[in-house]
DNA sequence: ACTAAAAATTAGAATTATTCTTGCCTGTGG
DNA sequence: CCACAGGCAAGAATAATTCTAATTTTTAGT
């Protein structure tokens, strides 16, 4: 326990972290976080859970959801689905989609070639405010590719 | 699957329509397809389900989910999933990606731009194949033109 | 430090969309 | 008529996720 001064005037303590987007840092989501970002495979939550479960053997996978929730609710990370399957998660936030390699089951992440906007490509119903987008790409690697 | 003729000579029975993709069309069938054609707001399993037992009220929601299933599988239809909700399904085969309006709930198709190719805007993985892409847009309409 | 209030965690129950199982029915060909 | 294949219905089973209730941890005030 650190001691905070007690002085009453004082400046507060440190305004939260604009990194976290104002989460409350806690063990598990700290854990989750560097996970996710450590291994950008686009876990699932029960992948989440498996791994944490070595540096936190006692965490429940109802916190791995709600931590998931949490980062995803602040901003820090993304949910991905691909048709109906288990949710995945990606720190990347930069604009992008996923390409899903049938043969080896990877996900990669596929940027927007520079310059060109969505608006550019799509015909969109006149008046409307796009606030996301999800592209989702099927498909094969050859092999060396996919080993990567 | 199909059983070929295992006849020497004769004629083939009609062959399978073209328009079902090979699929024996039964009353089932035909309610549930023609529903989806006559009602295109990308209904769900359940919706279709409600709708469809006007005409056959004895149906059961595991008919339905086989009937659009087999639909799917033989290209008559379009499984489309927005994040985890229910699958909706979508008769409409021309390559398109889907508008969701947060205000109204709709969801509308959104066609690509003529003369345009997704790989034209994506950085994609060297050597990629893509066999599927889907596009999912979320935002809002004005007022007038979700009531559309 | 002491305490009350707020937020996070946990374990397990509940929910929900979907799939599976089992038995019955129907249409077809021999 | 009989056998067979495919479809259908009803309900059970499954799987990902969410909810509930109880406990623990953190925060803030004094």
């Amino acid at each position: 326990m650190v001691d905070l001064s007690t002085d009453s005037d004082s400046e507060f303590s440190a305004e939260i972290p604009a990194e976290t987007g104002g989460l409350r840092m806690t063990k598990q989501r700290q854990e989750v976080y560097r996970l996710l970002l450590e291994q950008r495979d686009h876990p699932t939550a029960q992948d989440v859970f498996m791994r944490v479960k070595d540096t936190l053997p006692h965490i429940s996978l109802a916190t791995v959801y709600n931590t998931l929730e949490a980062l995803v609710q602040h901003g820090l990370v993304r949910q991905v689905n691909f048709d109906r399957e288990p949710s995945r998660f990606c720190p990347n936030l930069a604009d992008h989609g996923h390409f899903h390699d049938k043969v080896s089951g990877k996900i990669h992440d596929v940027t927007f070639k520079q310059g060109v906007s969505l608006a550019d490509v799509l015909e969109l119903p006149p008046g409307a405010v796009v606030t996301g987008i999800e592209i989702t790409l099927r498909g094969e690697l050859p092999m060396e590719e996919s080993a990567k």
